[in-house]
DNA sequence: CGTTATGTTCGATG
DNA sequence: GCATCGAACATAAC
């Protein structure tokens, strides 16, 4: 369930329940996770030592431990963090866990392990290699970053958006609510938006996720938090509107589908018109 | 049985 | 070079 807002709150469960903590235990339920990382270096590099503080950077979560080094994690398609105290409570598809001294558990869930955890030296070096662009949140990125980062592209407004090398964080389910406040159609190409619909569509990708983030909203989770107005509560087959009440459409981009409004956002010049 | 699913990568194609 | 599409990864729910 990882885009940015899901993945600010599995940062804020770790800096909660697992920073300063004496890890007693690694636990690789399942190595598939690690990819080609051993299990035994992971635990050899871990246990004993603690996390000292964390970062995210769009839908990666990295954590420092003290002594240097990073762990990171990603979360592909349905990845989350939970922490437990009983092992009983121990959730299913349970792919690696924290043990801590004095109690508590701190677990990487990832049903279709599509997500990755990592060992890093160096967080910015971890970005770079990751060929992630700013993070959507992050205040030195701002609207001249952006049309800068867009510069000369032809592709739709939801691809770029999607394009974690454009900005980290958003994904397919946020693009479309993004994109609906700033009344742009999906297909909509970027170099069919002028500057002013340009710095719309900026200021409704900075606002759309720090409300999600501010009210403790996911991309599956707690979308009732969202404000009244919102699309992602009605992001479904059958669903309507908050504005005008009209049924949503949607189309396929290489196999995601967005979810639009057909009276609030404008077709204007789109893409994909050869069919 | 078929379709769809919050992510990302890779090869093929236009 | 740019952009898109479909398949792949793994595991479900509907």
């Amino acid at each position: 369930m990882p885009e940015l807002p899901d993945v600010e709150l599995f940062k804020r469960r770790l800096d909660a329940h697992a920073l300063n903590r004496t890890i007693r235990a690694v636990v690789v339920s399942d190595a598939r996770i690690l990819g080609d990382l051993p299990p035994e270096a992971l635990v050899r590099r871990l246990e004993g030592r603690r996390f000292e503080a964390s970062r995210r950077h769009g839908k990666h979560l990295l954590v420092r431990l003290y002594g240097g080094g990073w762990l990171t994690l990603h979360f592909g398609m349905t990845g989350s963090l939970e922490v437990f105290d009983r092992m009983a409570d121990d959730p299913p598809y349970d792919r690696l866990r924290f043990d801590f001294a004095g109690g508590g558990h701190l677990a990487y869930l990832s049903r279709r392990l599509l997500g990755r955890i990592g060992l890093a030296d160096d967080a910015a070096a971890f970005v770079a290699a990751e060929n992630l662009g700013p993070d959507a949140l992050d205040p030195a990125f701002d609207q001249a970053a952006f049309a800068a980062a867009l510069a000369g592209s032809r592709r739709t407004a939801k691809a770029a958006l999607m394009d974690q090398a454009v900005v980290a964080g958003v994904g397919n389910i946020y693009s479309d609510e993004i994109l609906f406040q700033a009344g742009i159609h999906p297909a909509t190409r970027l170099d069919a938006l002028d500057e002013g619909r340009l710095a719309d569509l900026f200021g409704q990708l900075k606002r759309v996720l720090e409300t999600a983030v501010a009210e403790g909203a996911g991309s599956e989770q707690y979308l009732d938090r969202l404000p009244k107005g919102s699309l992602l509560p009605q992001r479904r087959k059958d669903g309507h509107c908050p504005r005008c009440g009209a049924g949503l459409h949607t189309l396929k981009a290489s196999g995601r589908t967005a979810y639009f409004c057909p009276r609030c956002q404008e077709v204007g010049h789109t893409a994909g018109a050869r069919d």
